[in-house]
DNA sequence: ACCTGAACACCGTTCAAGT
DNA sequence: ACCTGAACACCGTTCAAGT
């Protein structure tokens, strides 16, 4: 053929690639693959991901561990304020709120949203993506822990755990659920447990 | 060459392949680089694991998950239980300190074990495997959370709290000490805020 | 700038064959 | 039972070439 403009993107891509993994997981995620769902030849995605495939792989964990509800991911590394982002920092401070209310909040959409890329998680164990929000996460984390009463490097440690727990919950629930045991868990159990130990862990973080 | 009996058995082949992960990532383990390691051919390695490089994966993330003294691991699927199992039983149940120090070296093992092999840590996010000695550890669950004051499902969900800290505790380390930020944290650091983190979990579980 | 197509080195796995 | 060696389909990536 020709010409084949096939109006190729880093978003369209990343998209078909999440499509992809959702379907027939991680391994089943090839470049030649995902060039067919694309209507491209593979080799058309070394333009736009010029490192190939650990960039894209990058790309899917920055993707699904930033919770943008507008596609502030696909922003270039360059990190310019966008005005969502800044929407969204002044949405976060205004929550007037409870501080663990808003941690809640903020834990349950993370959760969801590692949940819904669950075929993506392993990514996120080797790479630590440059997140253009990890900043306003971290001035909400700081905001509600210092109402808490914690100071300092507590705040730290106390945001960390939070993460920690976030992502090590989707993990186990992802690992466990697809289980034949007995007794085989369903979405409304495992959301109850993670509550559980979410209320458990800021009840045993404020002082 | 005629002869060739290498002694192989699934227990050097996991080892290796372990090292493999350990030294070149696990992109980096091929089942033709795992022959070279162990002066087999690849096709060799397909007698000892005849599912091949998934049935593998699982043995690796079976290894890495379960903390045995001895080589609990390999023992076959058959639930037979060895003396050592019993063995780990009974002082896990004579251990006479208070609940939340017996599930503080619980963790701080299990942490220990998961940053050993952290290669192989995305291969638990998938992978739940039937590990010998997982009853072995829910009898300690139960018993400290239920010395604790907890009673029925909330021990369960306690446990998985645990669990989930534990695993996201070293997804969160992994991921993030492989970054050039300004101060990044050293060994001694992460264990704090671990213990940190376990701490408060631990005291926001009891009632 | 954006995409193609051939080429290269590597991969997992099957299968018949050797001892 | 345990391992070899050739073969097959597939993979990531490079590179010269097309528009």
């Amino acid at each position: 053929m020709s010409r084949n403009y096939a109006g190729l993107s880093r978003e369209r891509i990343l998209i078909e690639a999440l499509h992809i993994i959702a379907g027939r997981g991680l391994g089943g995620l090839s470049m030649r693959r995902l060039g067919d769902a694309l209507e491209v030849e593979a080799m058309a995605i070394y333009h736009h991901f010029p490192l190939g495939k650990e960039q894209l792989f990058t790309s899917i964990a920055a993707y699904v561990a930033s919770p943008p509800p507008t596609g502030a991911a696909f922003h270039d590394e360059v990190g310019e304020e966008g005005e969502e982002q800044t929407e969204v920092e002044e949405r976060a401070v205004a929550d007037q709120r409870p501080w663990d209310q808003r941690l809640t909040s903020w834990a349950e959409a993370y959760r969801e949203r590692l949940l819904t890329y669950s075929g993506a998680l392993s990514l996120l164990a080797h790479r630590a993506p440059r997140t253009p929000n990890s900043a306003t996460t971290w001035a909400l984390m700081r905001h509600a822990f210092d109402e808490a009463g914690l100071s300092g490097e507590e705040i730290e440690m106390a945001a960390d755990a939070l993460h920690a727990y976030c992502i090590g919950s989707v993990v186990h629930q992802v690992r466990h659920s697809d289980e034949d045991g007995e007794e085989a868990l369903d979405a409304a159990a495992w959301a109850a447990r993670f509550r559980f130990g979410l209320r458990s862990l800021l009840r045993g973080l404020a002082p």
